[in-house]
DNA sequence: AGCTATTTATAATA
DNA sequence: TTATTATAAATAGCT
């Protein structure tokens, strides 16, 4: 269909090839476009020039990914199976590592120990002792920094009496006594190491808001 | 291109829109193969008929992975999102059930366990408590059930030395006497419950093999 | 890019 | 259906 038949095989000429791409490509989608319309038919089109650049045609409403899905389910090819697979394979690692410590767990919890050799038996045990001993290590710490705390509660507690009572002597003996009250208490707390004195502020005593 | 000119809109007629249809695929397909070779491109055609019959084209060594790869890097658009996403959710859910296990164990080691609370040390102290419990029954067990072999192979060890002296008697002492001892072995072994009885085939025997 | 002589595809028909 | 054929459409070779 031209002024002279042509054989179907690649073109040398560069420049002619780049021509008929240009013109064919446009066939084609047209054609496309026209038996997806006049036929009611699902089409798809893709094209790569030589030079890797890519035009295409697809029937409206009709995804790519729905066309794929057809296409596999119609074909039976595997489409994707290369990513697919890598992907598939690490589910499997993943769950295979799952079980693996699903089982370790288990069996630190003492279920679904009727199988184990003595020796595992043994394994297990010491790492539960282990377990045990940091925890344990652990828990210490936890209650020494708990008494620490109280004790410097009880500190403060005291501190905060002495001066109450000593306001009180201030507010209800006479002038002089309160004098001597009130320099005796400042004098008591300048003694005190200063995280023991009491500071509105301190963490310890915001614990409970 | 027929004896009249048609609008390009869907052929109402069954029969007519699955003759052009027909026609109109081979076509092309066949132009698909033609601006393939001629033009030294990659191309894709993929119809599917009303009905949902495939029908498709691929330029030769191009299979269709490697021409959706293409597709994909080409054109920007997700193709495997739909399956893809479905299979990546399935990933982070293994993985972070992964994760918590891991976690679960690690404490139950003793491991990571400054950030914990002492509510969760306690919750974990007693989980080991509970396994090493489980654990020290089934260790019991196992004990238990290896005293009961020993004590079998004891057994089984004094009826064997007691046979072998009868039979040195019976090779190295007189006839009368030999006859007498063998007689008297064999009232003793009848006398023994029967899975004391010395058998070859015992499996308590064949352990060392 | 356009143009047009030809080839090719195909709508209507048998 | 399938084959034929008149005609529309596509396009190769030119400008």
């Amino acid at each position: 269909m031209g002024r002279g038949k042509i054989e179907i095989k690649r073109i040398e000429n560069s420049s002619n090839r780049q021509v008929t791409f240009a013109k064919r490509r446009a066939g084609l989608l047209k054609k496309a476009r026209e038996i997806g319309v006049l036929c009611d038919a699902e089409v798809g089109v893709v094209i790569f020039s030589s030079a890797g650049k890519l035009y295409d045609f697809w029937t409206p409403k009709t995804t790519l990914p729905r066309i794929l899905e057809k296409y596999q389910t119609n074909s039976g090819k595997i489409l994707w199976d290369e990513k697919h697979k890598s992907i598939s394979a690490e589910i499997d690692r993943v769950k295979k590592e799952n079980d693996n410590m699903q089982i370790e767990l288990r069996h630190m919890k003492g279920e679904d120990i009727n199988s184990l050799q003595p020796k595992e038996l043994i394994a297990i045990e010491e790492a539960l002792q282990n377990g045990q001993t940091n925890l344990r290590e652990k828990m210490m710490d936890h209650w020494k920094m708990h008494r620490r705390t109280e004790k410097m509660l009880e500190e403060e507690h005291k501190l905060l009496v002495l001066r109450m009572h000593q306001q009180e002597v201030e507010l209800t003996g006479g002038m002089r006594e309160m004098d001597l009250g009130y320099q005796q208490s400042r004098d008591l707390a300048a003694q005190m190491p200063f995280t023991f004195r009491v500071q509105p502020s301190h963490p310890n005593l915001q614990e409970d808001k």
